[in-house]
DNA sequence: TCCTTTCGAAACGCTACCGTCGCGTATCGA
DNA sequence: TCGATACGCGACGGTAGCGTTTCGAAAGGA
């Protein structure tokens, strides 16, 4: 810890001078900021405009096209400074409560904001790999916790051994975040949607 | 029968006179046809243009904007246009059986070309209602079938008789979906996807 | 203090695309 | 044949948005 900047550097920016005025870091967490904004309100990131972007940070075009090169490295930067939310913890008291708080957590933790975010990357991401690449790493994060969790439980022999935990957890958040996300069978959106999820998959739909 | 015209009319589109030529139904078709060819390869909507949609049918700009007033408007024709697919047939011989084939059925049954158009309504229906309203359509045909399924094995006692369809086909359909068209997580994507997602639903996860 | 760089503001060139118009030609019904 | 409309072609005006430039002022480091 010798010099560290107070501010990790943004990767794919334009590398600042050392000598001059520095770069004002509030002014770069102004702009990150503002395009997330922007693209949780409107639907998309072609709907969002750097000069919108410059007025919603309180700056100017010229501070932005100093740091990045063209919109696209904008919004990577934006999307790159996305945070996974922290691991949350579970009480483990039984398979069936922690399911369903793992994907009670899915629709709270994650606020509409951010919700409308991740929803944009997933559109936006089919035609820009760099963006698909931080949707994997956004993705890959918050799926870890459900596929612990699973395997948590499978060590304990209260679900069975033969499992793919992976194959589980994509079996209860994927019809999760269709409905609460893109709005799919819009008549199963019930405050009650994890409960009867986790019940479905837990003991089974068939008879014998 | 006296006089109806060989094609049903554009519902949005401007009437055509009685009187003079008549506009020509093979441009009509070639121009629809030309717009969902165009989103299949493209994006969005966005990144299709009126220009290109000219060219790929064979028209001229002014042949379009005599029937649709705006691209919104071309687009929500093209899309009307679509229609379901053909009801499968199911050979009834198990529950198992028929849930495999109908998952497989949403892969096969579905071209590529179509695949992508689906994926592009569901992406500009975001801030378009007329395109958010033919999405529901769309949708909703589609899964008449898992869900008439699903009732179909209740009523001969292989399915539980608690069970939500809606809530069944959803937790089978959407995640092939994600994983399948959306690419989520990659290392699901196998052949047998259909035959292990049943499985583990049929069954269920629990141990007791 | 001086040098270097950043900042905000405004204007600019450029490109893409929408939707319109005019024109000569083609095609239908009466 | 005549009248009315559709057709293709090309050009146009208008708008939106990206990325650049200029300029005076501000703010740090040596």
């Amino acid at each position: 810890m010798t010099s560290t900047s107070p501010e990790a550097e943004n990767s794919a920016a334009v590398p600042a001078p050392v000598v001059g005025r520095p770069r004002s870091t509030a002014a770069s967490n102004a702009i990150l900021a503002a395009v997330l904004d922007l693209v949780a309100e409107h639907g998309s990131m072609r709907a969002i405009t750097v000069e919108a972007v410059a007025a919603r940070a309180g700056t100017s075009k010229t501070t932005i096209y100093r740091r990045w090169a063209t919109k696209e490295e904008l919004v990577a930067a934006a999307v790159e400074s996305i945070k996974a939310p922290p691991a949350f913890e579970l009480p483990h008291e039984s398979v069936r409560d922690d399911l369903i708080r793992m994907l009670k957590a899915v629709r709270t933790d994650v606020s509409p904001r951010e919700r409308r975010i991740l929803r944009c990357i997933m559109i936006d991401s089919e035609d820009n790999p760099e963006l698909a690449a931080q949707q994997e790493r956004l993705m890959t994060e918050r799926r870890r916790a459900g596929i612990e969790l699973v395997r948590y439980w499978i060590e304990r022999g209260e679900l069975r051994a033969d499992l793919d935990p992976m194959l589980v957890a994509a079996g209860l958040v994927s019809p999760l975040l269709t409905i609460q996300i893109y709005g799919h069978y819009p008549h199963l959106r019930t405050p009650d949607l994890a409960e009867r999820l986790v019940d479905q998959i837990l003991t089974g739909i068939g008879t014998r």
